[in-house]
RNA sequence: GGAGAGAUGGCAGAGUGGUCGAAUGCGGCGGUCUCGAAAACCGUUGUUCGUCGUAAGAUGGACCGGGGGUUCGAAUCCCCCUCUCUCCGCCA
């Protein structure tokens, strides 16, 4: 969520920015305007007559005490009116609170300057390419194939116990999660991320205060009984930790790293992008989450990115870090990069991470601050980003790596599996 | 699932319906003392929204889990909700 004096104070800044989103903003930030200075007003208002209130109800106490009831009598019938009043402004003014609050919420977060204007993804920017293009022999297959062929992922079974998109990993394919899992979570805290285990289910309140909710309800799991909802991923408990917070400016940067399951409805999609484990209902992810002064948070920002660049070459896959365009960034992101691995089977970029800065659109909802010694609180920036989602990580290990003799697990895993090749 | 207790400032913990944003202790910050530190002593110590001010600040409002109500006046009384804790039951 903007803070509303960024918009008081530059409404015409916040069209033209918002406009590099492919935002139409003109008529909220309006209304927007509208509803602030209205509830400014109705507060003013409201402020005065409480003062009132509050004096006359001082003088009676008085003179009840000094035994002059009849005085005390006179006065209670101005506080009668001034009551009536007061209940009429306050209702207004919780009114023009809400619905001020609603419209805010509807406004994307401004992109950084440098973003570029685009439609979608075909308009972003390649960063950096690395690693080779593997050349596949004439009759390697797609991912699906292969894990049916040796047996390590079972998506029929999956089906039968749950539904479509909860594979069931077996055998080497299960040990070849846990090993992704713990080699994320090492190099995390080998980089000073320090390692937590938060719930999977979250309430509403931190649902909200992410970003999930209210907009994107259709996109979790909620269980219903308990009012609590699946997250999505580990971005929400994590981030959640420092709700309503103010920390001390000199224990910045906090860097936090999670594994968790993610779970998406995912509704609405389908088609050939949805195969094997492209895209998943549950999937295994480790995140990283940094709030930082906003001051440096463009600098940690290069800095997660370089981390999960370090991650795709220890694993070495081809990848290639885009940073998105206006039009293909997510609502809630100032800039984000995305990292895309190479599926040579598929022949597609397939993207295993995204790294974003917030800035303080998150931290506003969240109440998330920072206190430099004696100064103001202030809003910190957040940051967070995939190192990594296994699923597609997995579907390009296994393509890639095909060979006569099995899917060769690259070096720096094989301490982690236990074992050199799947066959 | 059953029974009970509770929710107050960074923490602990008081608070006959009026002068309570809230005692006291701890912690934090500043100072005195000291070569320095500890101890002791003194002072200070929340968030938020208006208004005025370039600012420092001044001033008014709100906030004692959340929401309603009673009252001239609510941390204090009443109702609803949420959460936490204890005991019993069940159980990884």
């Amino acid at each position: 969520m903007l803070q509303i004096n960024i918009i008081r104070e530059n409404p015409k800044e916040i069209i033209d920015r918002l406009a590099i989103k492919n935002f139409k903003a003109e008529v909220l930030v309006e209304k927007i305007i509208l509803l602030d200075s209205k509830r400014r007003e109705v507060q003013g208002k409201l402020d005065n007559n409480l003062a009132e209130s509050n004096s006359i109800a001082k003088e009676i106490g008085v003179l009840f005490q000094s035994g002059k009831k009849e005085e005390a009598n006179t006065l209670k019938a101005r506080t009668a009116e001034l009551k009536t009043i007061t209940k009429e402004l306050s209702e207004s003014l919780q009114l023009t609170e809400k619905e001020l609050n609603d419209t805010l919420v509807l406004l994307p977060n401004l992109p950084h300057p440098s973003i570029p204007k685009g439609k979608g993804a075909e308009d972003n920017l390649v960063v950096l390419e690395d690693g080779l293009i593997p050349q596949l022999a004439e009759n390697a297959v797609p991912h699906w194939d292969l894990a049916i062929k040796y047996g390590i992922i079972d998506f029929e079974t999956g089906v039968k116990i749950t539904g479509a998109g909860f594979p069931v990993y077996k055998g080497k394919g299960a040990r070849l999660q846990r090993a992704l899992i713990n080699f994320f979570l090492d190099n995390a805290v080998e980089n000073g991320y320090a390692e937590t285990q938060p719930p999977f289910v979250v309430n509403e309140d931190s649902a909200y205060a992410t970003g999930q909710l209210p907009d994107k309800e259709g996109q979790m799991y909620h269980c219903g009984l308990d009012n609590l909802y699946l997250i999505p991923t580990a971005e929400v408990p994590v981030t959640n930790i420092y709700r309503d917070m103010i920390v001390r400016g000199d224990t910045l940067p906090l860097k936090n790293t999670a594994y968790s399951a993610c779970f998406r409805r995912e509704a609405g999609s389908y088609g050939k992008d949805v195969r094997g484990l492209n895209r998943l209902h549950q999937f295994d992810k480790v995140e990283i989450v940094q709030i930082t002064h906003p001051e440096k948070s463009y600098n940690t920002l290069e800095e997660m990115k370089d981390y999960v660049a370090g991650l795709l070459r220890k694993l070495e896959l081809p990848f290639r870090i885009v940073k998105l365009c206006g039009g293909d960034m997510s609502f809630a992101s100032a800039w984000t990069y995305d990292m895309e691995v190479f599926s040579a089977a598929q022949q597609k970029w397939l993207e295993v991470s995204s790294v974003s800065n917030f800035e303080t659109f998150q931290a506003n909802r969240l109440k998330l601050r920072f206190r430099d010694g004696e100064s103001k609180p202030q809003l910190a920036h957040t940051l967070n980003g995939s190192a990594l989602a296994l699923p597609r990580i997995v579907a390009a290990l296994l393509e890639n790596n095909q060979t006569a003799e099995g899917i060769r697990i690259p070096k720096a895993l094989i301490p982690y599996t236990g074992f050199e090749l799947i066959n």
